[in-house]
DNA sequence: TAGATTGTTAATCGATTAACAATC
DNA sequence: TAGATTGTTAATCGATTAACAATC
């Protein structure tokens, strides 16, 4: 349980490897081995091997690794599955899509309340859930243990937003307004930028036609 | 217009570029160096400087970079504002919500038909536009010049709709199903993955408990 | 010209990969 | 025991940063 720095690149993996993991699960595989991995998966098996020890050595030589062990490891390490509770501000098109997902909440990851400041879709329901009033989100937040802010808001409102939510006490932050939202030492956030992505995949495609 | 290979890294921050830029120009911003960029984006200026030539010599020494000429021309290299056209496969939470946010078509993605499986969402409007059945997909793929197919399907239909996109032609996959999405030489991917980034959150605000 | 700032080479750092001894 | 595969050290590769000559 060292756990030294982790560097952000074996981080970045681990979410790969869950994902890789639960479906040899649900394929009924009980073992497997870094070069299987390797192969399935189209990385190195060092850097696989190297990637899981950051954490302790989960395999056993000559055999490889558990499956439901190793799945289960990376899980903890992750935070899967910790009950973490969340809150999402902006009741708009990504706000109520993330509500409905319902799959956050099976991971432990559970959406407790939305707000939004639009006084025309405050007390609509959206996935059995009001829309609440921005007036609430202080009380509310304090009230009921909330660990992560969900910022869904145009960008203009994001970073007043965050500031708001860590000042309420939020740990993390996972924000889908199109700037990088800065908080204090101590909080976490991601930035998702969906369009960043869109960027990317239009450069390779414009790559792709140009130097092929 | 050389532009060797460049790597994944420097692809990565061209977005955060653009986003800068855009600030900038807001602002009435005309002119900028790479220690004033480095300052505000917390990015190194070396690598800033390097990033921008690696597509060529944008700069003017003694000066800096024009803030208009360096935005368009970051846009052409990501393809901002080339006149895409896409499909979404699935009219879920995911695909209506990308459906109704119109800034995609702002920069240049126009988003011209949705599809679905589902009888009871076939022949419904979202954002204007009736939600189609997959049988009409690959005449329209193929009549509509087609360029990016987003795919917003539940995870195991992901890769068969790729395939099937891929065979009609499409250049380029917006995947948003929790798998990785594998396609022919000459066809580019964007994964998104939002889980992932939800995990990686979770790791982080774990990681800052346990060991701050 | 003097000052500023780029473009680019050289130095450093970190991440990936190869190799192999340890061990199940 | 022999075979397989991990954990880990050493080698390689690539990305970041520092330094500075070129030049506006």
């Amino acid at each position: 349980m060292q756990e030294n720095r982790i560097s952000d690149a074996v981080i970045h993996r681990l979410p790969k490897y869950y994902r890789y993991l639960s479906e040899l699960e649900a394929l009924g595989i009980e073992r497997v081995s870094s070069s299987r991995m390797s192969h399935d998966m189209n990385l190195n098996a060092s850097q696989i091997r190297r990637d899981l020890n950051c954490f302790g050595g989960f395999g056993q030589q000559g055999y490889g690794y558990q499956v439901g062990r190793l799945k289960q490891e990376i899980m903890r390490i992750l935070g899967i599955g910790s009950s973490y509770r969340a809150v999402i501000v902006g009741a708009g098109n990504i706000g109520q899509a993330l509500l409905k997902y319902r799959h956050f909440a099976d991971e432990g990851y559970e959406i407790v309340a939305v707000f939004d400041a639009d006084p025309n879709l405050i007390g609509r329901e959206v996935a059995g859930r009001p829309i609440r009033s921005m007036d609430e989100l202080p009380e509310f937040v304090k009230n009921n243990g909330v660990d992560i802010g969900i910022i869904a808001v145009p960008k203009p409102f994001a970073q007043k937003t965050a500031d708001m939510l860590v000042s309420l006490g939020v740990k993390g932050i996972w924000n889908f307004a199109p700037v990088d939202v800065q908080v204090r030492r101590g909080v976490s956030v991601e930035n998702v930028h969906l369009s960043d992505s869109l960027y990317i995949l239009s450069y390779h495609m414009r790559d792709q036609r140009e130097n092929n």
